[in-house]
RNA sequence: GCCCAGGUGGCGGAAUUGGUAGACGCGCUAGCUUCAGGUGCUAGUGAUCGAAAGGUCGUGGAGGUUCAAGUCCUCUCCUGGGCACCA
């Protein structure tokens, strides 16, 4: 036993715990078949130089989790790394003229050192950093792999370039159209990338939403637009008088076959090869087509924009009616959306509605309404419910899916036409025209193609001693990188410049952590006894993104045989904004709160307790300086009731006799013990599990001060000891004192999560709440036993209720046992 | 436009299965300790009427279901997020 002043000191606190951890190697972890496993892993930082509060919520909660499930009997992995490559290191390596990766390297060291300030439970010992050869190298060989199986291809795609700077330019250095350093109107190019073949495995990454209980409905439902499956109907009309064989066919994609006979009209893309084709004859076309060109205006003002096209002149002939319809360019028939033209049905669909209003194209109705009352006026606007089909010769009277099977079939046996489905998902464009990021490991041959690089020769280094100067990546301008031998032919060829998108490290790092020193291969048996992912914490800005590419890539390694699950994750909790004043924290509103020297003044345990007090996980924070300032309070408070309390051995208090009051605390303590333990496990609502133990406490405290003697100070060391267990993942240090100076040898990290006593929840009374007409009136302690007669005798027979029995008599009593009487009265 | 969250005191937020609305914390008020204090402790704190006992109202708004609604249903307003001409 170790006595501890009565004055809380979180600096010293913290230290000895920190000492110990660290002498102990305490959160080190093999891997142990017979031991049930628990991999709790929170979303790898970029190191941007320093932690900001978003980070400390998230790796509080991770860390609360990773120590209630340890607590819990099980063996944890809890691993952290960096996401270290990226944009932000070349704009650092701009302004001050230090290598990327230098300046990565100093940022790591630095925020390694903040978060282990913070008592982290982590296994440093499986440390990642991206950037590191060692871990990019094993994505360039499963590039190569995924070359070699027809999953990656390469194609040309547009980018962002500055003519100015002549550089290509990320997204997010476009501002309002022109090239963030220099100003000018960036342009639209083409050049040839590298992409994914995620949408091969779209139906699974679709599909397999389902078996993602333990993920929010909100990303699940995300995700699943974002893939964007439809259901529908390809079919092909033939133009009228063509004979290039190539544009004779125009395919079309409808997820409503039903209209198919209320087409009066085809649209087409800008950028459609007939239309590109008939603008080479056709001036206005060609103006119109151009025009559209130079509106690469915002996404979201596309919706709104007003629909305008011009006439091809050409004529496409309906493949079952056999009628002639004019083809239109249209500037809202997307090129990358099926296959870039659409039949239009104006009748039934409101866009095809307007177009044809504004170019006075027939409109005509094909489907009625059935008898639901819906509504239908064809001048007003499209009828787009799905009915009855009328004005369709033999098809009439068929609804939506009779229509679908028979058009299928009518068109398939003509060769005209199959049922599809099509993906709003892209393939995922890999390349990136950056320096800081992993080598794409091809080499461009003149005679042979792209080559993969071979694996012996993996992995290709990036360079990290350059001179960074503006005007993109020094890559292309170092022949030492770039002038290598083709290794098929052995002919001087040239090295990709290109980088891959840091996507690429963020989606396959959850498995690395599990094997990060083997060098033999980019995965072992190691990774199957962790994987999947228990418990996966992080912003809901990656609800799509980086979470999808993960699951993609998920697959991609169980199909190359390195892991033998199918998904990477099965518990996702995805954490709210940290706010100040109602606004994200954000450099740019200067409302930003820097943990550190709040770390300093209360001690990192009082931080981590406010983050994870101040509201439910998955909830928008706000942050409050004297919120932190109460979380403080509390502490030193628990801290005295600690130290005045003299530790005794905690034999087993249920063989004693105990008198009323020390009965109410026991029932407080075990109470808690119940409430908190479904907080950790089942809700993760550490805000409420929290506010629990304050309760406790605060019931404690009124207890302690009546003055103890032997029997209550048993009461009193079992309250204590459950207080300082729950406690433990919130504030680790705090609990690793307060345990030992409770007597115990053992470090409380390794302790067991309190168990209910479920004897001292029995009580020998209840508190019954009494209602007249669903109105509190009253409230009565009754035995335990009573049953529901004499409730319903003693709930009448109450003062509070014989003042409303003069406004009438009793109708009705409603009993809900062990809750409350209502008694209706009229 | 479509989809998904959410709206509760002066503030952050509780209320898990329809059953005591406002736990816990902040702030505020009064008092105590006597602290140089920004510390600590005690009591109070949704609004309103009342000296009190007690009553009335109260979870964005309007209806409804129910013995009973923050919770369920219908309509509606507002805030945040996602998707956005997807054929």
């Amino acid at each position: 036993m170790s006595s501890i002043d009565s004055y809380y000191k979180p600096q010293e606190v913290e230290a000895q715990a920190q000492k110990y951890w660290e002498e102990h190697d305490s959160f080190r972890v093999t891997e142990d078949p017979d031991r049930e496993k628990f991999y709790c892993l929170s979303m790898f930082p970029y190191p941007s130089g320093h932690l900001h509060m978003g980070h400390v919520r998230n790796y509080s909660i991770g860390d609360a989790i990773t120590r209630f499930q340890r607590m819990q009997g099980k063996n944890v992995l809890q691993p952290m790394g960096w996401d270290a490559f990226g944009l932000p290191a070349e704009n650092a390596a701009m302004q001050n003229k230090v290598p990327p990766a230098q300046w990565t390297y100093g940022n790591i060291d630095y925020m390694r050192q903040q978060l282990q300030k913070l008592g982290y439970a982590y296994d440093w010992s499986r440390e990642i950093a991206t950037c590191h050869p060692d871990y990019y190298r094993w994505e360039q060989w499963f590039f190569t792999r995924l070359f070699d199986k027809g999953l990656v291809y390469k194609k040309e795609a547009e980018v962002n370039w500055d003519p100015v700077d002549q550089t290509v330019l990320a997204n997010e250095q476009v501002v309002d159209g022109r090239g963030w350093r220099s100003g000018a109107l960036v342009e639209r190019r083409s050049i040839p990338q590298w992409f994914l073949r995620i949408t091969a495995y779209a139906d699974e990454l679709l599909k397999d939403l389902e078996s993602l209980e333990g993920w929010p409905e909100k990303v699940r439902t995300m995700q699943s637009n974002w893939i964007g499956r439809s259901e529908g109907l390809e079919l092909v009309f033939l133009i009228a008088g063509e004979k290039d064989d190539s544009l004779r066919r125009l395919s079309v994609f409808t997820t409503r076959p039903d209209t198919l006979l209320g087409v009066t009209y085809m649209a087409i893309a800008t950028q459609h090869p007939l239309a590109l084709k008939a603008a080479e004859t056709n001036p206005a076309l060609k103006a119109f087509i151009e025009e559209q060109q130079q509106h690469k205006v915002a996404e979201a003002e596309l919706a709104t924009m007003e629909k305008l096209g011009v006439d091809t002149g050409l004529k496409a002939t309906h493949p079952l009616s056999g009628e002639e319809v004019p083809i239109y360019v249209a500037n809202f028939v997307l090129m990358s959306y099926g296959s870039g033209a659409v039949m239009a049905v104006p009748g039934h669909d409101q866009r095809d509605w307007e177009f044809a209003r504004k170019y006075d194209l027939p409109i005509r109705q094909v489907i009625e309404p059935r008898d639901d009352g819906a509504q239908c006026d064809l001048d007003k606007e499209a009828f787009v419910d799905k009915g009855r089909l009328v004005n369709s010769g033999k098809f009439d009277g068929m609804d939506f899916q009779q229509a679908f099977e028979a058009f299928a079939e009518t068109l398939a046996a003509k060769g005209m036409g199959s049922k599809t489905v099509n993906y709003r998902l892209r393939d995922w464009g890999v390349s990136r025209q950056r320096y800081w990021g992993a080598p794409i490991p091809i080499i461009n041959c003149d005679h042979c193609g792209s080559v993969p690089v071979p694996e012996a020769d993996l992995p290709v280094l990036l360079p990290e001693d350059i001179e960074f100067s503006g005007g993109g990546s020094p890559l292309p301008k170092m022949p030492e990188f770039y002038e290598v031998a083709c290794p098929q032919c052995g002919q001087a060829a040239r090295r990709e410049t290109d980088t891959f998108d840091t996507f690429m490290e963020s989606s396959w790092y959850y498995a690395r952590y599990a094997c990060r020193d083997q060098t033999e291969s980019m995965l072992d048996a190691r990774a199957n006894y962790w994987l999947p992912v228990d418990q996966y914490i992080g912003g809901i800005e990656h609800a799509i993104l980086h979470l999808l590419y993960s699951r993609f890539y998920h697959k991609l390694l169980r199909d190359e045989g390195l892991v033998d699950s199918d998904e990477p994750m099965t518990n996702l909790l995805t954490q709210g904004m940290v706010l100040k004043d109602g606004s994200k924290m954000s450099k740019s509103r200067g409302n930003t709160v820097d943990p550190l020297p709040l770390i300093e003044q209360y001690g990192a345990d009082t931080v981590r307790m406010f983050t994870l007090f101040a509201s439910a996980p998955d909830q928008s924070l706000d942050w409050s300086d004297s919120g932190v300032e109460g979380m403080y309070r509390f502490l030193k408070r628990l801290w005295k009731l600690l130290a005045d309390h003299e530790a005794v051995a905690s034999g087993s208090p249920s063989a004693q006799e105990f008198n009323a009051a020390q009965k109410k605390l026991r029932l407080k303590t075990h109470q808690t013990i119940d409430k908190v333990t479904d907080d950790f496990q089942r809700r993760h609502a550490f805000n409420t599990a929290i506010a629990a133990v304050m309760e406790l406490v605060n019931e404690l405290s009124d207890f302690a001060r009546a003055g103890a003697d032997a029997s209550d100070r048993l009461v009193i060391q079992e309250a204590l000891e459950a207080v300082t267990l729950m406690l433990a993942p919130v504030v680790p240090h705090f609990s690793h004192v307060a345990w030992l100076h409770l007597g115990h040898d053992q470090a409380c990290l390794d302790a067991s999560w309190p168990v209910v006593d479920r004897s001292a929840l029995q009580q020998d009374s209840m508190l019954i709440v009494i209602q007249v007409n669903g109105k509190l009136r009253g409230k009565m302690e009754v035995d335990r036993d009573a049953g529901r007669d004499e409730l319903e005798k003693l709930a009448v027979a109450d003062d509070s209720v014989q003042r409303f029995l003069s406004e009438g008599s009793i109708r009705k009593i409603i009993v809900v046992p062990g809750r409350l009487v209502n008694i209706v009265i009229s």
